[in-house]
DNA sequence: TGCTCACTTGTTTTT
DNA sequence: CAAGTGAGCA
């Protein structure tokens, strides 16, 4: 261990050592967190705690795996494999499954993904007769979810004269009568939302002080990862449990909180130190990840923002290179010269070293087309999980069903697939037989005749098919290991057969995705065998399977390939290369945060963590045009081009921004770019006139303000001239007003399509 | 009941 | 451009 311990820096060490009492450490990007958290634990291990009395919580799954293998590394996996660690969402679905009975749930209670809970959501609504329009489904599981996160059950958020008068002011009085049916729901089908993973630990802990007595004195010493993206409930969770002791260390970076659309409180870490007195406060400040001037013009970009824990971040490496600016006409332009980088960048490093970072998994089909004309190897993660492929999510409902038939989204998906004839008229009839009752579905379907559903006689044929179907799947379930009944299920279900006749592209690939299931399921028991157990069943699978969102699928790993990822899936990763793109007001910060000063500063977090990401070499990209929601429209580059200190970055080309700090009269005629748009134009009468950089920041760019122009003295056949692609002839034009552009034939750069506004096409 | 086709509409990030 | 919805028809 000593050994391991000279490894670390001296405020490392610090941080591992102490045992005294709470600890917060501050870790700035790429300062060897992970490190401090394999060896803190390895080292309680040395001092004698248990490991399975350890609980250790990540942010991710793949966080946790990580994190084990290196501990494996130490102290061996016998001894790593006790240990709790996982995420709050698996670590405590883990124990309510198995103190189910005290919230009036079963253990076999079924996980309701995002998805799950949004279908719920709609029917509610429609069951209501309520206009979708005026309460939107999204909306509404977002005010659920939050109320949550902030422990506010249906009962409570009746009560809550705040959210309730939020509500009336916003024309949408009936939330909570939404909310109540909801939670109903939910329990008459045992089933629980992702948030109630937290809540419902909650409100254990809160209600039964013997449960939560228990696993106070179990753990004897609990870690947080990422404790910067905990939001209320899983702050809670973690006081409750470490009450009265101080065995508790929580490691975190605030400039790197980025998760508060998911309820997360930046205040956690903020005030963590009045919330356990007596906690000891450790700061990683040396960065080993990046060179100077990544580290530095992240720093130079995050001073911008306001509420943050004083910090000096350096690095000893080399300075490096400067971040580079790149700047092309369109997204289609971008993507190519982002490939054609990439392809520079192999001479210096493998495509795995390389990542291209963006702010919307929308992003990531334009730069697929271009790394695949480029013949560049490339992966793509995020988007939708294996698990949530209609195909795959169609099988484990039916697993679902098999486990809790009270599960009623799994038994509504799966109903009429493949199809047998039982239509939306039926199953509304049995949904409201099943409200009027107040029981489930399968309740229903049970005795069609004593909820007095109205089906004809072929239809209650077919019904009661399915049930048996279900049945003699429920009755195989129990002697049978998970991967056999697994098997069974689609073949007997009459899914194989569906999906083998579709011989379309992607009815192979989905045919492919159902194997891949099987086949994991397969090593999931053989895995779990080998671990010792017995009987693996498919309840076991889908407790697992259930919180397994993340991308750990294919083994590919250790090819050669470019990845591409938004920023957020980013987090905690790090490239030789990184480039990000689509650095854009209205994207890179998102269009929905440009009037919120503290999501701005979100944003802002979030291209720090993108940027220091990279080791050796970042580069910047921003479109002067994207092709957004079926149009092209016009961008501008993004506001936090500008927050980055100048010395740390080298524009090339058309784009040289204007200065944050300079004043606009100082500055000369010839200091602005050769080329300037109107758009370019407004934004720089927007920077500041003298000194306050806060002006930058509080403004929102007038984007559509910008005057219309007349461009009708440019007509088809017309031969114009273009600054820099030279002569050619107007073929088409299209849109209107400021997105007027014209099909252009050059003589010798081919066909474009500009704006007339950007283009400043001459008439020859 | 179930399929196809035309139309509308909406936009972020994820355990 | 995508997904999701609603009408029309077998």
């Amino acid at each position: 261990m000593e050994k391991y311990l000279e490894e670390l820096n001296e405020s490392q060490q610090k941080a591992v050592v102490y045992l005294d009492g709470p600890a917060l450490v501050i870790a700035g990007a790429g300062s060897g967190k992970t490190r401090v958290l394999t060896y803190k634990i390895a080292w309680l291990l040395k001092q004698g705690f248990a490991p399975h009395r350890i609980l250790a919580l990540t942010f991710t799954n793949k966080a946790a795996r990580e994190m084990k293998e290196r501990i494996a590394g130490i102290v061996g996996e016998e001894t790593a494999r006790r240990l709790w660690m996982g995420t709050f969402h698996s670590i405590f679905s883990r124990i309510l499954r198995r103190e189910a009975e005290r919230l009036g749930f079963t253990s076999n209670f079924t996980i309701y993904d995002a998805t799950d809970s949004k279908n719920l959501i709609k029917s509610i609504i429609k069951e209501m007769q309520l206009d979708d329009k005026v309460y939107r489904p999204g909306m509404i599981q977002s005010r659920i979810s939050n109320a949550k996160n902030a422990l506010i059950t249906y009962k409570a958020y009746e009560q809550n004269k705040q959210l309730i008068e939020d509500d009336l002011r916003n024309k949408i009085p009936l939330v909570r009568d939404i909310y109540a049916r909801y939670q109903n729901r939910c329990q008459q089908a045992g089933a629980m939302d992702f948030d109630d993973l937290l809540l419902q630990t909650n409100l254990l802990f809160r209600d039964h002080p013997d449960v939560l007595g228990k696993y106070r004195d179990y753990f004897q010493y609990v870690l947080v990862d990422e404790y910067q993206d905990t939001n209320f409930a899983q702050h809670l969770i973690v006081k409750r449990l470490c009450e009265g002791r101080g065995n508790l260390c929580v490691v975190g970076d605030d400039a790197q909180s980025i998760y508060s659309f998911r309820g997360a409180n930046i205040d956690n870490i903020l005030q963590f130190k009045q919330l356990y007195p007596g906690c000891q406060i450790f700061k990683l400040e040396r960065n080993y990840r990046s060179t100077q001037n990544i580290v530095n013009a992240a720093n130079s970009l995050i001073r911008k923002n306001t509420a943050q824990i004083p910090k000096q971040v350096y690095s000893e490496k080399e300075e490096g290179s400067k971040l580079q600016v790149l700047s092309s006409y369109s997204d289609y332009e971008e993507a190519y010269a982002v490939a054609a980088r990439v392809h520079e960048m192999r001479r210096q490093m493998p495509y795995a070293d390389m990542a291209v970072l963006y702010r919307t998994n929308a992003q990531s089909r334009i730069l697929e087309e271009a790394m695949r004309k480029r013949n560049i190897p490339y992966r793509v993660y995020g988007g939708l999980s294996f698990y949530q492929r209609k195909e795959v999510k169609d099988v484990i409902s039916y697993f679902r069903l098999v486990i809790n038939p009270h599960d009623e989204e799994a038994f509504k998906r799966v109903i009429n697939y493949p199809t047998r004839g039982i239509g939306d008229t039926t199953v509304s009839k049995l949904v409201s037989a099943a409200t009027t009752y107040g029981v489930s579905l399968w309740t229903v379907l049970q005795s069609l005749s004593d909820y007095a559903v109205p089906v004809n006689a072929g239809t209650a044929k077919k019904l009661a098919a399915f049930r048996e179907l279900i049945d003699s799947f429920r009755e195989r379930n129990q002697e049978l290991p998970a991967d056999e009944i697994a098997t069974a299920i689609v073949k007997e279900s009459g899914i194989v057969a569906l999906l083998a006749q579709d011989h379309s592209t992607e009815g192979i690939g989905k045919f492919e995705n159902l194997q891949e299931l099987l086949k994991g399921i397969a090593e999931f028991c053989q895995i779990r065998q080998e671990e010792g157990n017995t009987q693996v069943s498919l309840g076991d699978f889908l407790a697992e399977v259930s919180l397994l969102t993340d991308q750990d699928q294919e083994g590919d790993e250790n090819t050669d390939k470019v990845t591409l990822m938004t920023v957020h899936a980013a987090k905690g990763l790090e490239f030789g290369a990184v480039f990000v793109v689509g650095l854009e007001e209205e994207l890179f910060p998102s269009a929905m945060s440009k009037d919120n000063p503290r999501a701005i500063e979100e944003e802002r977090r979030l291209f720090y963590v993108a940027i220091t990401r990279a080791e050796r070499h970042c580069t910047l990209s921003f479109a002067r045009s994207r092709f957004k929601n079926g149009q092209t429209t016009m961008c501008i580059p993004s506001r936090f081009l500008r927050d980055i200190d100048l010395k740390y970055l080298e524009t090339e080309d058309g784009y040289r921004r204007p200065e944050a700090d300079s004043s606009v009269s100082e500055r000369k005629p010839e200091s602005r770019p050769a080329f300037t748009s109107p758009l370019q134009q407004a934004q720089m009468r927007e920077t500041p006139s003298a000194g306050p950089r806060k002006l930058t920041r509080m403004t929102a760019a007038p984007v559509s303000s910008a005057a219309e122009q007349d461009f009708s003295d440019f007509q088809i056949g017309m031969r114009v001239r273009h600054g820099r692609f030279g002569e050619g002839v107007i073929l088409s034009f299209d849109g209107d007003g400021n997105n007027r552009k014209a099909l252009i034939e050059f003589d010798n750069s081919g066909q474009k399509q500009l704006f007339l506004k950007f283009a400043r096409l001459e008439k020859m």
